[in-house]
DNA sequence: TCTTTTCCGTTGGAAAAACAACAGACTTGT
DNA sequence: ACAAGTCTGTTGTTTTTCCAACGGAAAAGA
């Protein structure tokens, strides 16, 4: 266990917490780590979920496939961002998605029970990490609401400009990678990869950005 | 602020919670209120936020206008509910949206640093305080996820019946009203009016549903 | 009660997206 | 190095959505 604490130090969760603080609430919370290899399933649609999970290194999706095998990607996992969230509350039902995992993934499980229960005053850590875990759950909240940003454009393209210019913001370039290949973008923003494409190239020959692969640059406006 | 209390009592922050400790907490928490009137902005974009509000009464949109006027209803905030937890992170930047009285409503307003920091071993509803806003921000989550699961659908034909299905199960009747004008439901599922409306037209043609006004009622596949 | 305004369904033409199919470039595995 | 498979751009056709406009019904206001 002691191998992640370096990872976590990193993540908001754990932000300002000592290594021997992190060890021994790693402890205290119950915590469990597993192992995802590329494809895999962390969780399938219609199971229970009783932890907080938090994805120590890799990338997930959280993804849903219909009758006619259409896939949308909701969401999708970053390394140090946590997922299932939702599910925190008692009583809140079977999982209504998958979570698969995009590439190699490591995930650690916690019981959210004991953080919110266990200690209230004896640990001086536990105010820092309810704060943060607040922080945390308030920024997840705020990506949602940014993706439903941009599925609530109307277009193709607009869908398009709006992501790739939060991207730009987010990566703090206007040259950056995204880790969408073309199918998983158009699954991410609901739209057909033709067409999807069809639109970049567009804009590619409008002189508003240019692409190889999965690295992109936006141009500015007036050139 | 203590005809309140028999408001706040009903939302999910403030379940469990006895009148007395409701009370003590709204002055500790440097608790505000405000009345709106149907159509007054409760927000507009670019403004700092600091507090969590909790809506009292009324019906709240969160909505974002483009430059050519056209309207994006991101979420119907319910009484009850809570909002501004995207913004509860220290430095989270300015409003990304416009929030506007759907109706006229009360809104209440708290100092959330208080919330987290302000004696954690003092008070012994400060555990259950804590406990009750991460499941209120956990559900909001949670909804935040089913909206975008209408907004993925790929038709207006879908996207309405999944919205549809889903007030059914929340209001637990196959008969039910909602909130929206047509204009507005097409806002919140980011479509055409007009289309929006034919659809629902055939969906009614076809015997899946039948509508009055406001109130819908949903079919079995097979009668 | 009468007028004005808003809401809703309807229609036809314009624009966009979805769909299917294919070919070349690139990867992967053997 | 070769074969098989995947990823991406491209094209033409079909389907759907968007847009503008209109009229009737209902609601609001005078």
């Amino acid at each position: 266990m002691k191998k992640y604490v370096s990872l976590l130090k990193r993540t908001k969760l754990f932000s300002d917490l000592g290594d021997d603080d992190i060890l021994s609430m790693l402890n205290c919370l119950n915590a469990a780590v597993r192992h995802y290899n590329k494809g895999e399933y962390v969780f399938r649609q219609g199971e229970y979920i009783h932890d907080l999970m938090i994805l120590a290194s890799g990338r997930l999706h959280i993804q849903k496939e219909d009758y006619w095998g259409n896939l949308n990607i909701l969401n999708e996992i970053r390394s140090g961002e946590i997922f299932g969230e939702a599910y925190i509350v008692p009583d809140s039902g079977t999982l209504m998605n998958d979570v698969i995992a995009a590439e190699a993934s490591t995930v650690l499980f916690f019981n959210v029970e004991r953080i919110l229960t266990v200690c209230p005053s004896a640990c001086p850590f536990h105010t820092r990490l309810l704060k943060n875990m607040f922080y945390t759950i308030s920024d997840k909240n705020k990506s949602l609401v940014q993706k439903l940003s941009y599925m609530s454009e109307r277009s193709t393209r607009e869908k398009l400009l709006s992501y790739l210019s939060d991207e730009a913001k987010r990566q703090n370039s206007s040259s950056f990678s995204i880790s969408f290949d073309r199918q998983q973008l158009a699954d991410f923003l609901s739209v057909d990869r033709s067409a999807m494409s069809n639109e970049l190239c567009k804009l590619r020959d409008e002189g508003m950005l240019d692409f190889h692969k999965n690295k992109f640059t936006l141009y500015e406006k007036i050139r």
